[in-house]
Formats: structure tokens, C-alpha cells, sequence
DNA sequence: TTGCTAACTTAGAAAGCCCTCC
DNA sequence: GGAGGGCTTTCTAAGTTAGCAA
């Protein structure tokens, strides 16, 4: 069987991830809503048919299916270890829907008790916020849909191929790079800084000093020398970093052996409102206890945002909020429609407003202190390097912000006490301070782990870290090894698509359904999907998650056999949507998967990330679901710039060829954004400037013209140099005109694409390095200086031959 | 095998800052 | 010099993965 399945259909791949995934942008408003709709539907449906356990039938059904599947399939003569996995799985899945039901049962309990309460007084209202959001929803969906296009009339459009394998140039490792990557740092090492690398302490005085340094230089306009002042700096700034690339790492599972920093940084205290600020109940004048005054604020703050209009927001703000009210206020405040924030909401806006209209001196002497506390708190002190904290500062009370259409949206989001930190850190160092009065609730010393402060939130539960920023030794050995981990499936990633296609025939439906979510992940570079529990957090999928109405299929559609439709909510409940012609094989399966099952049964029902990622660490060492992306994106990339640059376009339009490269990536990842506000009116602008650029050049092309007509008749040097400098004139207008354009067709391409995950997480920085370095490109261009913090090694490491 | 948790990476939104243009 | 806009930085939510215990 050929290895290139994937690669065949590159075109029509390439069509349907440039053109229906784009055209298919952000519907935020949207977002699986008609997911929820088609299972509420569903729900009534099995509540209506199924009185007693709907999940006990469906799950049978579940088994039923999947005999069902066997024997289709010829497999009458059904393997031991088959059997086994069957019963045991049906157990689980037995199981688990119980839970299902149960918790279903109460979830629609609930639904109906917070409906009641919610019902009198907030009705009036909400209907005026549902009407408010309708008409914004118009809005959006006009300015979205009666986009100006921007007339492209340098010709660039769209680069079409996205995914395509390139030659296999081998796999390289300078000796520099192997050396790094496989030496153990001794363990004998006693790490206590004794004296700590001076560069690295300069650093943050050097941030400053540079801003400084660079501004007045820029506002020259490129005068001189300009390139190369910086290109110095540059070079003196590479000079003085700390190059942990080329030193020993620690033995495996040893993250540091020294650690001293300063513990975090709390939210700073509640200031209780001026009293001429109020807040009103039912249009009584109301003062509120300090407590429930400041959680009124932070919905107050919120006032003008989408969120507060939403049912589920207004619920769980309004029950955490009351117990945080006095009990008389308790009993007062009984309907949340009838509360008047608009005061606070106001006197906020006025605050900021106040801030923004500062004297220079007071914003200085605002900046001043943040770059103290930055200091003091910003860094630490690992093994013997300074290094910067990626957020020291605690994360402040607050609402919940979870996205799409998450149950615990609104929720109050508690303070943090030092009583709740865990601070971790050397035992010979020395340990951060708790604020006066208070103790820490534990000091521990864990060289295994890499946070520096942690602590339990209220929302879910989860744990929260403070850790080193992305420049750090600690993270950039993580990085590179991630993209030698994708790199090395680069080398058998052939073997793995034949096995995975083979076993698409398999007899175990198991086996069955893991090759076909792999070839997706694959594929489609899809996330894992990890299984998620109900009402928790938004309901949103992976790959492995996939339900049976994420997906459509057509025998044939667009002229195209074998079509599968993707549509489903993913991760942040950003809508996935492809339209994506299989193989005959994986078609036939999926209809195997899908047959006598309900639309919110699991397509893969024999699958978990776990038994994936386990059966892709047999595979290879080191191989989990998500190292796809990183290779896809990345082998995309590389390929795509090959594809898309052209040795003889000047700077700009190779910039634009890179953008192209990186957006094909990003459109890969489905990388969304939400159009900017501004993005019309910005277009517009653009457009404006390219207008009178074009006027421009009409003007300087006439006054060649009578320059040169004028030097016929005269012949004298004086108006041969005329000629020479419009000449210089019409060129230079010929390149700000084209500059411009380049940028407009950018902008435009990049409407709804968001660049920076994939360049920031997915793709290997020595492909861009490599490329800057071919084709003359400033690295700049392309990272800004917290990406070249990030990449330091990369741009260290990676000459222009540089392979991914 | 399952369930759970800890640790860490990936993600888009929002805030902040700085540059450009008038 | 200040308004507007875009780029950068910060923030923190939401994923993935590994490992452990029952």
C-alpha cells in the first residue's frame, strides 16, 4: 500500500482547508449553539422514550451496535482478546452512563429551580438584553459579511497548497545540537550561587536602557547608519545572554538544583467606593456591606460586556454575591434585575479615564514603581542565573470568565490569601517573607516540579502555578526537546501512516477506531480530546471526544467521493468546521461507527487519549496525540516557505510569503480570532492611503515624463540630473505604493487568523531562523524581541541549511 | 483498567504601551 | 502634542499528558 494517502489528496486538502475552514470564520455567537440545540432536541427525545434509565438503554444500544459492526464485517470468528476488551468496556461504559443519568437528573433539577427564581422581576429586563444582543449579533454578521474586499492589484492572492510532504532531506543534528541535547549535567554540582551571572541581572536595566537608546534613532526616520547601530546591539545583547543551549542539562527528572525568589505579589486590597458613589435596589437607595460591595463592583466592571447579559453569568454572580451580603441585605436583595449598578459602572469609567489623563510625571512615577516591584519580584535565582517569572503577580478576585458556554461562568473567583500559597523553593535558600501577619500554608522544596508558588482556585479546583517566563533555561530545554520529539517523527511518521492504514481493516473495532481518529489527528492536526466531565466546563471535543453529530457524511458532495463534515465546538469552544474527502476505508468505518447510535454517543466509543497515546508510545518513544501538530505545523511551514518564497522579491513581499507560510499553519490549527473592532475602519484607512499613494505616483510619473522632454531639448547636465531624481522619485513611490498594498492584502488575510499561537507553540524557530538567514531577511521581521527572548537558542543554533 | 490529580503547554481576550499622523 | 490605531504584553482559561492508587 503507498505511504502517501495523506499527501494525495494534497489538493483538494489544501482547497478545503484554505477555502471552507476560512470561509467558515469565527461564528462566536454561533458557536454550537445549533450543537446544543440538536441536543436538547435529543434529550427531550430520550426523556420522552426512555422514562427510567435513558443511559442503560443507550448504552446497550452502544453494544448491540458494535456486534452489530462485527458481523458486518465478516468477523463471526470473533478473537479471544477482543472479547475481553468488549466486556470489559461495556462495564465501564455501563457504568459511567449511570453516573450520566444521574447527574443529568439532577442537572435538570437545578435547571428548573434557578428558572423559577430567575423568573419574576428579571423577565423585563432580559428581554430588552436579549433584543440589545440580537442587534449586536446583526451587526457582527453584517460587518463580517459586507467586508471590503481589498482589491489586490499587485496580484498576490492566497497561496492554495497548504499540506504537502516535502522531499525527505534527512534528518540533521549539528554536532553542536547533538552534543547540547544528550550531555547530563553532572549531579555533584553544588548549585548555591556563590556569585550570580552578572548579565543576567543587567537584564532588565538593559530592557529600559534599550527603549531608550532605540526611540530617538527610530523617530530619524532611517537616517544613516540606523541598520547598523542596531545590528551592534543586537550582536552586543547576543553576546551577553547566557547561552544554556551549549551547557550540561540536568539528569532526567531534575528541574533545578537551586531556587530563591520572593514569593508572589497579592492583589492589592479592597478600596471601598466613595460615598457618592451609590448603588440603588429597586430604585431605593442601598449601602452596601463592604463585602457585598465588592463583589458588586466586579460585576459592575463588567458591565458593558457581553457576559453580563447571559442567563448563566447573571445566576451564578447573583448566588455567589448574596453569600457574600449581610443577612439583611440577603433579604433585601432577592432580584438581581432590580440593582442598579450604573453609578459604579460610571465612576470606573471615570477612574480610567482619570488614568489615561495623567500628567507625564505621575504615569512615570507609576512605571517607576512597577519596574520596581518587576525587580524585586520578577525574578528569580536558578541555579546560579537569574531569570525572569513569567507572573508573580496572584491573580485578583474576580468573576469567572470561562468561554463559550460555560456552567461556572460568573462565579466568583475568591482572593487569594498568603494562607492559601504553597511556596516552592531550595531548602538553602532563602525563603520568600509572608506578608506581615500572615504564614504561608506550606514551604516546600521539590526539585522534580518547576513552579515556584502555587495555589488551589475555588472555580474548578485546579491548581495554579507561578513559573519562569518562556526566555528561561528551564522552559527553552523544553521547547527544543518538543521540537526534536516532532522531529523525530519525522522519520517514521511513514511507517506509522502504513500501520494505521492497515489497521483500518483490523478485526478489532478498537483498533478500528484508533487508526481512524489517528489518521484525523494526523490529518487534520486535531487535538487529542480528552474525555470531560458534564456541567463542569463548556462542552467542547478532540478527536477522541468526537461525538456522532460532529459529524455528516456524504457519499459524495461537491463532486468529491467520500466526504466527511466537521463540525464541532473545540478547545475555548472556537468551532471547528471541514469539509474533508477520506479514503473509501475510513469512510466505510466511520458508517461502521456511527450506525444505530444517538447523535450524542461517542463516535470512537473503544477510545480514549490513554489508549491512544499508549498505543503511540509503542510507536515511538517520547510520541503522544499532540507531537502531530507540532510536526504537521512545523513540516507545513517549512514546506510552504519553500513553495511560497521567491529569491528575487524584495524584503516586503518575502515577509508577505512567510505570512502566507504562517497562516497556512495557523488555518491548519484552526488558529481563530475575532475579527478586530477597528478592522474595517482600519481597512478603510489603508485603502485611503493606497489611493493617494497611487495619485502619487501619477504625479511623479508625469514630471519624468516633461523632466525628460524638457532634458531632449535642452541636453544640459543640469536637467539630465533632473531627470535622474524623478526618475528616483517615480521608484520610490513604485515601492511605498507596493508596501502598501502587501500590507492591505496581509491585513486582509489575516482577518480572522490569529498568527501567534502557531508561531509562538507550534513551529520550530530554527525554520524561520534558517529562512531569515537565506534570504537576507533582519530576524526582526519576524520576531519581536520577547519571541527572540523565547527562541534564543534557536536563533543561536540555526544556520541557514537548517532542516526541520 | 479506571479515576483522579499534578504539572505543564496552548489559547484567545483584554489591557497597556508606543508609534504614526495630523 | 494628542488622538487613534496597532503591536506587545499580560492574564488566565482550557487544553494535554504522566503518574499514582485503588
Amino acid at each position: 500500500m503507498s505511504g502517501d494517502h495523506v499527501h494525495n489528496d494534497s489538493q483538494i486538502e489544501a482547497d478545503f482547508r484554505l477555502n471552507d475552514s476560512h470561509k467558515h470564520k469565527k461564528d462566536k455567537e454561533h458557536r454550537h449553539k445549533e450543537h446544543k440545540k440538536d441536543k436538547d432536541r435529543e434529550k427531550s427525545k430520550h426523556n420522552n422514550s426512555e422514562h427510567k434509565d435513558p443511559s442503560e438503554k443507550k448504552h446497550k444500544d452502544k453494544h448491540k451496535n458494535n456486534d452489530k459492526h462485527r458481523e458486518k464485517d465478516g468477523e463471526k470468528h470473533r478473537e479471544k482478546d477482543g472479547e475481553k476488551h468488549r466486556d470489559k468496556n461495556g462495564e465501564k461504559h455501563d457504568k459511567h452512563r449511570e453516573k450520566d443519568g444521574e447527574k443529568h437528573k439532577d442537572g435538570e433539577k437545578h435547571k428548573e429551580k434557578d428558572a423559577e427564581k430567575h423568573r419574576d422581576g428579571e423577565k423585563h429586563k432580559d428581554k430588552h438584553r436579549d433584543k440589545d444582543r440580537e442587534k449586536r449579533k446583526e451587526e457582527k454578521m453584517k460587518s463580517s459579511s459586507g467586508s471590503v474586499k481589498v482589491k489586490k492589484a499587485n496580484g498576490f492572492s492566497s497561496p492554495v497548497r497548504v499540506k504537502d510532504e516535502p522531499e525527505d532531506d534527512g534528518f540533521h543534528m549539528s554536532p553542536k545540537e547533538n552534543k547540547a541535547m544528550k550531555r547530563p549535567r553532572d549531579d555533584d554540582e553544588d548549585y548555591k550561587p556563590k556569585k550570580i551571572k552578572s548579565e543576567d541581572e543587567k537584564k532588565g536595566k538593559k530592557r529600559k536602557q534599550e527603549e531608550e537608546d532605540i526611540k530617538p534613532k527610530k523617530k530619524s526616520k532611517g537616517k544613516g547608519n540606523e541598520g547598523e547601530v542596531k545590528k551592534k546591539k543586537v550582536k552586543k545583547e547576543e553576546e551577553e545572554k547566557w547561552k544554556w543551549w551549549e551547557e550540561e542539562r540536568h539528569a532526567d527528572g531534575i528541574k533545578w538544583k537551586f531556587l530563591e525568589h520572593k514569593g508572589p505579589v497579592f492583589a492589592p486590597p479592597y478600596e471601598p467606593l466613595p460615598d457618592n458613589v451609590k448603588f440603588y435596589y429597586d430604585g431605593n437607595l442601598v449601602k452596601l456591606s463592604p463585602k457585598a460591595e465588592e463583589v458588586a463592583t466586579f460585576f459592575a466592571k463588567m458591565l458593558d460586556h457581553e457576559y453580563t447579559t447571559k442567563d448563566i453569568f447573571r445566576k451564578n454572580f447573583f448566588k455567589d454575591w448574596k453569600k457574600e451580603m449581610t443577612a439583611d441585605e440577603r433579604n433585601l436583595i432577592t432580584n438581581l434585575g432590580k440593582c442598579d449598578f450604573n453609578a459604579m459602572s460610571q465612576y470606573f469609567k471615570e477612574q480610567s479615564e482619570a488614568r489615561k489623563n495623567m500628567t507625564k510625571e505621575e504615569k512615570q512615577k507609576i512605571k517607576e514603581e512597577n519596574e520596581r516591584l518587576l525587580q524585586e519580584y520578577g525574578f528569580c535565582v536558578m541555579d546560579n542565573h537569574r531569570e525572569r517569572i513569567a507572573n508573580f503577580r496572584i491573580e485578583p478576585p474576580g468573576l469567572f470568565r470561562g468561554r463559550g458556554d460555560h456552567p461556572k461562568m460568573g462565579k466568583l473567583k475568591k482572593r487569594i490569601m498568603p494562607e492559601d500559597i504553597i511556596i516552592n523553593c531550595s531548602k538553602d535558600s532563602k525563603y520568600p517573607v509572608a506578608p506581615a501577619g500572615h504564614k504561608w500554608k506550606e514551604v516546600r522544596h521539590d526539585g522534580k516540579v518547576t513552579w515556584l508558588v502555587s495555589w488551589t482556585e475555588n472555580i474548578q479546583g485546579s491548581i495554579k502555578y507561578i513559573m519562569l517566563n518562556p526566555s528561561s533555561r528551564i522552559k527553552g530545554e523544553k521547547d527544543w526537546q518538543k521540537y526534536e520529539t516532532a522531529r523525530r517523527l519525522k522519520m517514521c511518521v511513514e511507517k506509522i501512516r502504513n500501520t494505521y492504514k492497515e489497521d483500518w481493516k483490523s478485526k478489532e473495532m478498537k483498533v478500528r477506531q484508533r487508526a481512524v481518529a489517528l489518521y484525523f489527528i494526523d490529518k487534520l492536526a486535531l487535538r487529542a480530546g480528552n474525555e470531560k466531565e458534564e456541567g463542569e466546563t463548556a462542552d467542547t471535543v478532540g478527536c477522541c471526544s468526537l461525538r456522532v453529530e460532529h459529524i455528516n457524511l456524504f457519499q459524495e458532495l461537491d463532486g468529491q467521493e467520500f466526504v466527511v463534515e466537521f463540525d464541532f465546538p473545540g478547545k475555548d469552544s472556537i468551532r471547528y468546521y471541514n469539509k474533508v474527502p477520506v479514503e473509501k476505508r475510513v469512510f466505510k468505518n466511520l458508517q461502521l461507527f456511527m450506525e444505530n447510535k444517538q447523535p450524542d454517543d461517542d463516535l470512537f466509543d473503544r477510545l480514549n487519549t490513554s489508549i491512544l497515546n499508549k498505543h503511540l508510545q509503542d510507536l515511538m518513544e517520547g510520541l503522544t496525540a499532540k507531537v502531530f501538530r507540532t510536526y504537521n505545523a512545523s513540516i507545513t511551514l517549512q514546506q510552504q516557505l519553500n513553495e511560497l518564497t521567491n529569491g528575487d522579491d524584495n524584503v516586503p513581499a518575502k515577509i508577505l510569503s512567510y505570512n502566507r507560510a504562517n497562516r497556512a499553519v495557523a488555518i491548519l490549527c484552526n488558529h481563530q480570532r475575532a475579527p478586530p473592532k477597528t478592522f474595517e475602519k482600519s481597512m478603510m484607512n489603508l485603502q485611503g492611503k493606497i489611493d493617494a499613494k497611487k495619485d502619487q505616483l501619477m504625479d511623479a510619473r508625469r514630471e519624468l515624463k516633461s523632466a525628460k522632454a524638457d532634458a531632449k531639448v535642452k541636453r544640459d547636465e543640469k536637467s539630465k540630473k533632473l531627470v535622474e531624481s524623478k526618475k528616483k522619485a517615480v521608484q520610490r513611490v513604485e515601492e511605498q505604493l507596493m508596501k502598501l498594498e502587501v500590507q492591505a492584502t496581509d491585513r486582509e488575510e489575516n482577518k480572522q487568523i490569529a498568527l501567534g499561537t502557531s508561531k509562538l507553540n507550534y513551529l520550530d524557530p530554527r525554520i524561520s531562523v534558517a529562512w531569515c538567514k537565506k534570504y537576507g531577511i533582519p530576524i526582526e521581521k519576524i520576531y519581536n524581541k520577547t519571541q527572540r527572548e523565547k527562541f534564543a537558542w534557536a536563533l543561536d543554533m540555526a544556520d541557514e541549511d537548517f532542516a526541520f
